[in-house]
RNA sequence: GCGAUUGUAGUCUAGUCUGGUAGGACGCGGCCUUGCCAAGGCUGCAGCCCGGGUUCAAAUCCCGGCAUUCGCACCA
C-alpha cells in the first residue's frame, strides 16, 4: 500500500489547474509526448533561462548564439546521429514483438560464442543483418516463429523533413542543439579574436521522434535545450576565465557522486560524498575543466533554490555513453524516489569538430596563443523542461493549514510581487493600478487579481510560488500605507508606498 | 510498438456490473452581505474522449480510433 502521494501527481494536477503546463493540441489528440507552457509556466521557464545564461554566460565571459533548428542530413551523418540515432528494427510476422535487429544478433553469437562475429555486427548494413537472421535461422523469442519471414526496418529518432520545392534537400530538425555551435565555432573564435578556454551556448528547441514519451516534461518530443559547448586546448592544463587563471578553491568543495564502480557493487548505494579534487584525482572526473563545470553546474542548482541531497552526479556507464562521448557524467535531480537525469556533462574531445572536418572537406581548427589545434570540448546539455519539472516537484511544500503551495526561489518564481485590492473598492482599485505603474516603472512586474476574497487570492498566489502579495485596503487611502505578504509564513509588514521601492530592492 | 489499465464540466468524483431525465463537491461569473488568510446566502456557467454498431432507448453493452497510467522494449 502507498501511503505517501506522489509529488508528480500534486504537481501535474496544480500545473494544469492553474495553468502552468498543459497537453498540446488536446482537442485534436493524436500525437503524445507534447506539451504547451501557460501563462505562468512560460514565465517560471524563461526566468530559469534566465539563470543559467547569467551562471553559463555572462558570469564566466562566454558567448551566447542561436542557431537553425533544420539542418541537412550531412551535419547529422557527419555528427554521428544519422548512424546512432537510426535502429534497424525487425517485428515477427506472427505475434509483431519487435527487436533490434543488430541487438538479437549480438546476442546470438555472444551465446554460440563466437565473438569476432559479434564485434562486427555494429558495422553492417540492416540488408546484412537480415541475411544473418535468414542464415542462422533465428526465432521470435516470444512465439518462436521464424524471423526470417519479417523485415528489417529502419527506425530513426529524428524527425525529418524535406526542404525546398517538389521533393527537395532531405533535412532534419537537430536532435541537440550542439551541432549549430560546432558549424559556427571557427569563425566566431576568428571574428571575435577569442582566446581558449571560452565557452559558446544556446537556448532552443530539439526534438526527437520518441517511441514512447513518458513521465510529462521528462521524456518529451519537443523540448528545449540549454547548451553549453566549451572549448579548450588538452594540453593547457591552466584554467581561465576571461584571460585570467582562476583560483582552483572550488576544487575543495563536495559533490553527490555515483561513480561506475559504485553501480557495478552489489550492495546499491545513491552516492558518495567527494571533493571534486578526489573525482579529479580518481580520474573519473576526466580534466580541470570538466570539474570546473561540474562546481558551476552545483552552485547553479544551489541558486535554484536546491538542497544539496536533492541531486547527484553519475557517472555513466561505458554502454550508456552517446557516440560522441568520452566521459559523462550526468546531473540528477530526485524526483519521488528515483534520479532522474537533468543535465549531462560530456567530454566530447575533439570528435565533433574533427567529423566536420572530414566530411566537409574544411579545416576546423584554430590558433590559438601561436598554436594550431581543433580544441577539445567539455559540454554541459541541460534538458529545461526537466530541470523545470524537478524545480516544480521539489518547491511543493505544505503550509501550516496543509495546504500544497509552491515555494519558489525569487529569482524563478513567475511574479514575485502580487497587488491585491482588498475589495472591489473604486478607490482601491485606483490605488492598486498605480501600485502596479509604480512596480513596472522600476522593472518589477507584478500579477493582479480581484476576484473572490483576499483569503483565496492568497490561496492562489501561493499555490503558483509568487513571493510577495502586496494589499491595497481602506488604511491605504489614509496613509499612504500597504501590506507586503510573505508566502513562506505568511506574515505581514505595513510599508509606506513612497518607500515601497527602496524596500523591495533592500530585500 | 506489444501487453495490461483507465477515460464523466477547468479540477475531483457518483452513476457503468443490472441500458431508462447525468448528480455532488471544488472552480468560474453575477447579485446581496462581509472585509486580511480557501466565509455565508441567492443565482447562473460548464461535462459523459471521438467515431461507428446493437437497441424503442447507450455515460452504461459491442467494435474501431485517440489519449492516460503501469510493465516490456526504446531512450538525452
Amino acid at each position: 500500500m502507498d501511503f505517501m502521494e506522489k509529488k508528480t501527481d500534486k504537481i501535474l494536477n496544480l500545473a494544469i489547474r492553474r495553468g502552468i503546463i498543459l497537453p498540446s493540441f488536446e482537442i485534436y489528440g493524436e500525437l503524445s509526448g507534447f506539451y504547451d507552457y501557460g501563462p505562468i509556466g512560460a514565465r517560471i521557464k524563461q526566468r530559469i533561462a534566465s539563470q543559467w545564461r547569467k551562471f553559463f554566460i555572462e558570469d564566466i565571459g562566454n558567448l551566447e548564439i542561436e542557431t537553425t533548428i533544420i539542418a541537412p542530413e550531412k551535419v547529422f551523418e557527419a555528427s554521428g546521429h544519422l548512424k546512432t540515432f537510426t535502429d534497424p528494427i525487425i517485428s515477427c510476422a506472427e505475434c509483431k514483438t519487435s527487436y533490434r535487429a543488430d541487438k538479437l544478433l549480438e546476442e546470438f553469437f555472444e551465446h554460440k560464442n563466437d565473438l569476432e562475429t559479434r564485434q562486427k555486427i555494429k558495422q553492417l548494413s540492416f540488408n546484412e543483418m537480415f541475411e544473418l537472421i535468414k542464415i542462422n535461422k533465428l526465432k521470435c523469442q516470444k512465439c518462436s516463429h521464424d524471423l526470417s519471414l519479417s523485415k528489417v526496418e529502419t527506425f530513426n529518432l529524428m524527425l525529418g523533413t524535406n526542404v525546398g520545392p517538389l521533393n527537395g534537400i532531405k533535412a532534419y530538425m537537430r536532435p541537440e542543439t550542439a551541432q549549430g555551435i560546432f558549424l559556427d565555432f571557427k569563425t566566431i573564435f576568428r571574428a571575435y579574436g577569442l582566446k581558449l578556454p571560452i565557452g559558446i551556448g544556446q537556448i532552443g528547441k530539439a526534438f526527437r521522434n520518441e517511441i514512447s514519451p513518458r513521465n510529462i516534461l521528462i521524456r518529451m518530443r519537443e523540448f528545449s535545450q540549454m547548451e553549453l559547448e566549451y572549448f579548450f586546448d588538452p594540453e593547457d592544463t591552466e584554467l581561465k576565465i576571461n584571460n585570467n587563471i582562476i583560483d582552483t578553491a572550488f576544487l575543495n568543495q563536495k559533490i553527490n557522486l555515483l561513480t561506475v564502480d559504485d553501480q557495478t557493487k552489489t550492495q546499491t548505494i545513491e552516492y558518495n560524498e567527494i571533493t571534486i579534487q578526489d573525482a579529479l584525482n580518481n580520474k573519473i572526473i576526466p580534466n580541470k575543466l570538466f570539474a570546473f563545470i561540474i562546481y558551476k553546474e552545483m552552485e547553479f542548482m544551489l541558486n535554484l533554490g536546491f538542497k544539496q541531497n536533492n541531486f547527484r552526479f553519475r557517472q555513466m556507464l561505458p554502454n550508456e555513453l552517446p557516440h560522441y562521448s568520452k566521459t559523462n557524467i550526468d546531473l540528477e535531480v530526485e524526483i519521488d524516489g528515483n534520479f532522474e537525469e537533468v543535465a549531462g556533462n560530456s567530454y566530447r574531445t575533439d570528435f565533433d569538430l574533427k567529423n566536420h572536418e572530414k566530411y566537409s572537406n574544411l579545416d576546423m581548427s584554430i590558433v590559438n596563443s601561436n598554436k594550431k589545434l581543433v580544441p577539445h570540448v567539455v559540454e554541459i546539455s541541460f534538458g529545461l523542461d526537466r530541470l523545470f519539472w524537478s524545480i516544480l516537484v521539489n518547491s511543493l511544500h505544505k503550509d501550516k493549514r496543509e495546504w500544497d503551495i509552491l515555494i519558489l526561489n525569487k529569482n524563478i518564481s513567475p511574479y514575485i510581487y502580487a497587488v491585491f485590492p482588498l475589495q472591489k473598492d473604486d478607490k482601491i482599485l485606483k490605488k492598486s493600478n498605480q501600485i502596479i505603474s509604480l512596480l513596472s516603472k522600476n522593472n518589477i512586474s507584478s500579477y493582479f487579481s480581484a476576484s473572490n476574497s483576499i483569503g483565496k487570492r492568497y490561496a492562489k498566489a501561493d499555490e503558483i510560488g509568487i513571493n510577495y502579495s502586496i494589499t491595497i485596503d481602506f488604511q491605504t487611502l489614509q496613509d499612504n500605507t500597504v501590506t507586503i505578504r510573505d508566502i513562506k509564513d505568511s506574515t505581514q509588514v505595513r510599508k509606506n508606498i513612497n518607500e515601497l521601492i527602496q524596500y523591495i530592492t533592500d530585500n
